[in-house]
DNA sequence: AGCACGCCGACT
DNA sequence: GTCGGCGTGCTC
């Protein structure tokens, strides 16, 4: 999507200026625009971290440049305190694509480069200090000797169905830089695609990147990804990256990959930062997830840079989804990516039925239609597993007032708290946008009545329910509470896989990346509360979980089915789901996107503020929308921008903190990206005459 | 963002 | 009399 913008690469000869020092042009990470300059007695290469003075602190920078003279007065041009070299510079293609993000998304360059590094590569404390001998790395490189390799046992590779054989091949007949769109229904075998891909780039001597969402990094494609690539790259040939890793973890995994000694890397989002000598390939799985959008600080989205990085690179990209995102699916429309499709399940399975249950007139027990318990019992009765999904945790989202109506209210933010049962009298009401907490009350606090009772249902109560209507079966939740303690989101699933549960309920944590075997049965209840939020993307997303979760069911056992109550069948998401019809679902949101004006048809930024008092906030975006008309020269591409109306975000306030939001919109991506640059010049001072927080973000994933 | 300087309230 | 509240100013 951002693959046609390009940045001037770093010079890379460190020239001696006049008066025998060097100046240094350096990085840092402060959210002041620009860079900063220094001197230095000798020369040093662009990509070196220095330390360096600023104001009363020590501060970790990169050398970007090194100019003839400074752009800052010279005799305000302090010393560098030390350059490390424990490490080679960085290259500069890594350089090029922080370049590249700093602009695009309109941040420091500090601000992109710092905080991509291993903690240890970016803290100066690590350097300088009591216990700071030689730096993390040589640190690291002291201990590091002695480490073995893990055993793998090469596992023997499925044979590939003609679909997917063609798909492999195509990607390895890929010379130079290619996008690839590779549509695959769940089941399909997209995995193994990547990994025959990978195969090939790993025996030409290539590295591969391999991205994979968030909650997808499960110890099985793991495992599969060490079996099957190491005939190809050798024992200990990959290096995880991750958030839950610690910064040792993190840092030993970071510099494998970056020295060549690790030839696959298999990581979330932040991995696309990562330095690869060798890199040839990189594959996004599940390109449509929404994790690889980083939602604060730098919010990049890893996949664009993914693509932007593969064509810097001159390789391929692929992006694999069942349900890939409008924007992808768009430039394989236009022919901008390569479409490889899989069109049938690799395994000989059916894929599941999918049955609407209008709700509109049933009689519902606690949310569930007679349809759905009914087939839960059908599955008890034959041993098969059922998953009931419903994005709600908690036991119900709002506690009421029988006698006045009184609700129970987040007295910091405009959102209700929401009912967790903790045993016996342990009970709370959470707020689930800023983490309050309070104690359930007796009676109520408005009119003294006891008739206090939960209202709707989150997934503590619906497993309650399952457990009173079948008292037999063995149960299970998997949600954010349950599995809050490290280790126990695998012990839950553990317990699924060795059938030691008939009945899962749970949030989306339980929609992707797992292969339950013995599953039958999904059942979907609430789905309509994500049909009609306010966002555009609302249906392409909840198409998306509906056809993941959906996907879990009869993967391996025959007459998988899919249960999705709704008081809304008639909607073009779920009919779509029914025919298990992406494609038609695609045309039909992209020929809708494209009448009104909205991505991928137009290009969006963000402008969000946050003040104690909304009036505040709006006052700084009513001003901040003005600028333009202020200084017409400066501005000239307004004419191709749309300025909307300031307007306060859904949930007014969250911990005390009013926000409104102020969309921008282009239908050429040029100008979009040359008003932001501009505008982004002036906001500091602006928000500074007003005192709100603001952060600017480009293509915004909700609006 | 830090970190300091700076000028007004309740305490060892 | 100080300890400390956070307003605002600066960082090559």
């Amino acid at each position: 999507m951002i693959d046609t913008l390009n940045s001037d690469p770093p010079s890379s000869e460190p020239q001696a200026s006049s008066d025998d020092c060097f100046w240094l042009r350096v990085a840092i990470d402060v959210p002041l625009a620009g860079l900063f300059d220094y001197r230095c007695a000798h020369a040093v290469a662009p990509g070196c971290r220095v330390i360096v003075p600023f104001g009363r602190r020590k501060l970790m920078g990169i050398v970007v440049e090194t100019p003839d003279t400074p752009s800052f007065e010279a005799k305000q041009v302090r010393e560098v305190d030390e350059v490390l070299d424990d490490l080679p510079p960085f290259p500069s293609d890594w350089m090029r694509m922080a370049a590249f993000a700093a602009q695009y998304y309109q941040r420091p360059l500090g601000e992109v480069m710092l905080p991509t590094l291993p903690a240890g590569l970016r803290k100066v404390t690590a350097y300088q200090g009591k216990r700071s001998a030689g730096g993390p790395v040589r640190r690291l490189d002291k201990r590091a000797s002695k480490s073995s390799p893990k055993p793998i046992q090469a596992k023997e590779a499925p044979a590939l169905n003609e679909e997917q054989i063609q798909a492999v091949q195509a990607i390895d007949a890929i010379t130079g830089y290619k996008a690839v769109l590779l549509h695959g229904v769940t089941g399909s075998g997209k995995t193994e695609v990547y990994l025959r891909a990978a195969q090939t780039v790993l025996a030409r001597g290539r590295q591969v990147l391999f991205m994979v969402p968030e909650i997808n990094l499960t110890p099985q494609l793991e495992q599969s990804l060490r079996s099957s690539l190491a005939v190809a790259a050798g024992p200990d040939s990959l290096a995880v990256l991750h958030s839950g890793l610690s910064d040792g973890e993190r840092l030993r995994a970071w510099l494998r990959v970056q020295r060549g000694e690790a030839r696959i890397l298999l990581g979330t989002r932040l991995s696309i930062f990562t330095p690869m000598p060798d890199l040839g390939l990189i594959i996004v799985d599940e390109e449509h997830d929404t994790s690889y959008k980083q939602q604060e600080g730098l919010r990049y989205s890893a996949r664009d840079l993914a693509v932007w990085r593969a064509h810097d690179r001159d390789i391929p990209v692929v992006l694999g989804s069942a349900t890939p995102s409008l924007e992808s699916w768009a430039h394989a429309q236009r022919g901008n990516y390569l479409k490889l499709s899989l069109e049938h399940r690799a395994r000989d399975v059916e894929l599941p039925v999918v049955q609407l249950v209008d709700t509109r007139r049933l009689a519902m027990q606690q949310g569930f239609s007679p349809q759905l318990i009914e087939a839960i019992q059908g599955r008890l009765e034959h041993g098969e597993q059922s998953l009931v999904f419903l994005n709600r945790r908690g036991y119900a989202p709002v506690l009421n007032c029988g006698s006045c109506g009184w609700v129970s209210q987040c007295p910091r933010c405009t959102a209700y708290t929401v009912l967790h049962r903790a045993g016996a009298r342990r009970n709370y009401l959470q707020c689930h946008h800023c983490g309050y907490q309070a104690r359930v009350p007796a009676s109520c606090p408005d009119c003294g009545d006891q008739d206090l009772h939960p209202m709707g249902r989150g997934t503590q109560r619906v497993e309650e329910y399952l457990a009173e209507l079948f008292p037999e079966a063995r149960i299970a939740r998997i949600d954010a509470d349950s599995t809050r303690l490290k280790g126990s989101a695998e012990a839950l699933f553990a317990k699924v896989h060795a059938g030691e549960i008939d009945i899962l309920v749970g949030t989306q944590m339980v929609a992707k990346g797992h292969d339950f075997a013995n599953l039958g049965l999904v059942g979907v209840l609430n789905a309509d509360g994500m049909l009609f939020a306010q966002d555009f993307r609302a249906p392409e997303r909840l198409f998306a979980q509906l056809m993941q979760v959906a996907g879990r069911a009869g993967r391996h056992v025959r007459g998988g089915k899919v249960i999705i109550q709704t008081d809304y069948p008639e909607q073009p998401v779920y009919q779509a789901l029914v025919k298990h019809d992406y494609v038609g679902f695609a045309r039909y949101g992209l020929e809708e996107r494209e009448a009104i004006g909205l991505p991928p048809y137009a290009f969006q930024a963000l402008l969000t503020a946050e003040a104690r008092e909304l009036a505040t906030a709006i006052e700084f975006l009513t001003q901040a929308r003005a600028l333009p008309e202020q200084s017409p020269d400066a501005y000239y591409m307004a004419s191709a921008i749309t300025l909307y109306d300031p307007v306060p975000l859904r949930v007014l306030r969250v911990a005390n903190i009013e926000r409104a939001q102020l969309l921008i919109e282009s239908a050429q991506r040029p100008a979009l990206q040359a008003f932001l640059a501009q505008w982004s010049v002036s906001l500091p001072e602006l928000a500074g005459g007003h005192r709100v927080r603001w952060q600017l973000e480009v293509d915004p994933l909700e609006i």
